[in-house]
DNA sequence: TTGAAAGCGCTAACAC
DNA sequence: GTGTTAGCGCTTTCAA
């Protein structure tokens, strides 16, 4: 028996005696269902309007079998890659009447899949961002949370969309960039090694440079916050290099903030180039030249994808990638003299 | 009758059926009910393990009457004080085993209300961030919203917790600094006019200029974005002020590089401040004078608010203040010669 | 066109 | 200690 509060909500059944019906034609009434004569209808939604009456979407739910609800899951809602991303799906959802429900793991890998399938259990489906767990984990668990949507980690399993951004064509592109500039010393402020988005940089660059031998590539482990990019100023100088990729925007804003402590000129001594393209990227000082992550619309196509997913389309699509796009700004400019 | 979808997921009666037990008694298993007999107990729950059986959540929420979860409202998922606030009502909530429905009005006032209410009817309370409606309708809502929780905004209903950060008393610190630098003149890039904490601001500078007739201050219709900030360059230097006091840190950032492309040297030139302390604050060129809110542990003490609410605490606070604390940075100095 | 009744999956009071 | 049963609030089939 349920647990009823000190004051009851209006419930069906109040609209139904009050009305002089049956609560099945004040459901069908709510429900827009046109099998009830006009006259009828007026007088529950009348009835409905006078008692405030509200139907309660967990009984709803219930009935229907779906809660018109997915969750989503990010590694850290402090950060403004996955801040646009849920903002992104969040958007579209609500264009199609559909709520989200957030899953903050805090980065705590163990709690990542723990998270997932507790909100799969209140939704209709998962949006899983940036998955750190491992891709066994992610396969054994896909189908206990299908319907299933990855964002910015692609992992064949069956009916399990996943959007991602080309990290790997996004570096090297920003690499091409840099070197077109004359620069021969690239330095690769690394992101987390566990990080997906990490390797595709990693591999990308590391074509990159067996297409270009004449290239010389360092790699510092760097980290993903401004912290970390203003910490490693003092290697990055020792490095020798003339220009840094830096795995992200903040650690390249930390970066740039450490050197201009340092009174290191950015771009006349060395470049800086990040990634995402956040905000706040154009207004760093020299603006920052990076490669522009669509991920807001990443979001959003995650959406489209689960909404395909959930009426059981066919046709859904699978694998999708977007291309970054490289944003030349000031933090970027020819290899210094000498 | 409900509509069943292809493959049903297990419910208590299959492991029920497989434990060779009533439902009552599986549902007392997965209670952790103790009054079950331990070789029974573990019966079930090997059986529940096998069939990889988890309670239905909507179920639960019907038999129970809660949902264990929390609607949080924001005027705009894209910005980053609501982002902060968000994260922190999220974080906390978390820990209690809540978790948080997202419903985002993109600054719309007329769905401001429906949105609140449509979260109210799927969550156990909501938590409005900022709220752009009108005292009235706020006060209309705020019975069928109960339990609700406001985040700055203040607006005395029974039953109703408030949290805000005193933006008045935070404008006004931030111009006795300026002024204490030596500034007369003073320009006030203000928020947008329906915002209640660009009022607070507003208010707090007219008391400030009555108790400090030598200076002269100028308010300015702003915005809230880096754009504006950006875009308001030539009045705020038509306007001969020597400090400027941007509604918040993203105002504040754009006039900072909008300023800088125009050559004109901060704080040599011109002194200026944001509000807010956002994660960036401290990462412009220069760094940024501002006044810090602890908005994520506004978003904090929110839920706690609400969860006093939820267990009917008699002694919960009404309205919380927190005081944001003046950031001196590199982008305030004493006020120009001459 | 409408109402009675079953059922969605679960909890809890009650009886044994 | 365990099963039976009655709801939680709603939708929908079925019969009238």
């Amino acid at each position: 028996m349920a647990k009823r509060s000190t004051t009851r909500r209006t419930g069906i059944a109040d609209v139904a005696k009050h009305a002089g019906v049956s609560h099945a034609t004040v459901s069908r009434v709510m429900n827009g269902n046109f099998t009830v004569d006009p006259v009828i209808a007026q007088r529950v939604r009348e009835s409905a309007a006078e008692l405030k009456y509200y139907p309660n979407s967990v009984g709803r739910s219930l009935a229907l079998g779906k809660t018109d609800t997915i969750g989503v899951v990010v590694p850290d809602l402090g950060n403004p890659t996955f801040q646009a991303m849920l903002r992104g799906v969040s958007r579209a959802a609500a264009k199609d009447g559909y709520r989200v429900l957030i899953a903050d793991s805090s980065e705590v890998l163990s709690e990542e899949a723990i998270l997932a399938a507790e909100a799969r259990r209140r939704c209709d489906g998962v949006v899983l961002c940036a998955p750190r767990m491992s891709d066994a984990e992610l396969q054994d668990l896909a189908s206990a949370l299908h319907p299933l949507v990855l964002i910015n980690r692609t992992v064949p399993i069956e009916n399990t969309p996943s959007l991602s951004a080309n990290y790997g064509q996004g570096i090297q592109e920003l690499a091409t960039y840099l070197v077109g500039l004359g620069h021969k010393r690239l330095a690769f402020l690394s992101g987390p090694p566990q990080s997906a988005s990490n390797r595709l940089r990693v591999d990308g660059l590391a074509q990159f440079v067996a297409e270009h031998p004449d290239v010389e590539l360092q790699t510092l482990s760097g980290g993903v916050s401004f912290a970390e990019g203003h910490e490693s100023v003092e290697r990055i100088l020792a490095s020798g290099a003339t220009a840094v990729l830096a795995f992200n925007d903040l650690v390249a804003m930390g970066l740039l903030s450490g050197l201009h402590e340092r009174g290191v000129d950015v771009p006349g001594e060395i470049s800086v180039t990040g990634f995402d393209d956040i905000p706040f990227a154009r207004y760093t000082t020299p603006p920052l030249t990076t490669a522009a992550v669509p991920i807001t619309e990443l979001g959003e196509a995650a959406w489209e994808r689960m909404k395909a997913v959930l009426q059981e389309d066919e046709a859904v699509a699978l694998a999708t990638t977007f291309s970054p796009r490289v944003v030349a700004r000031g933090s970027t400019g020819p290899v210094p003299l000498g």
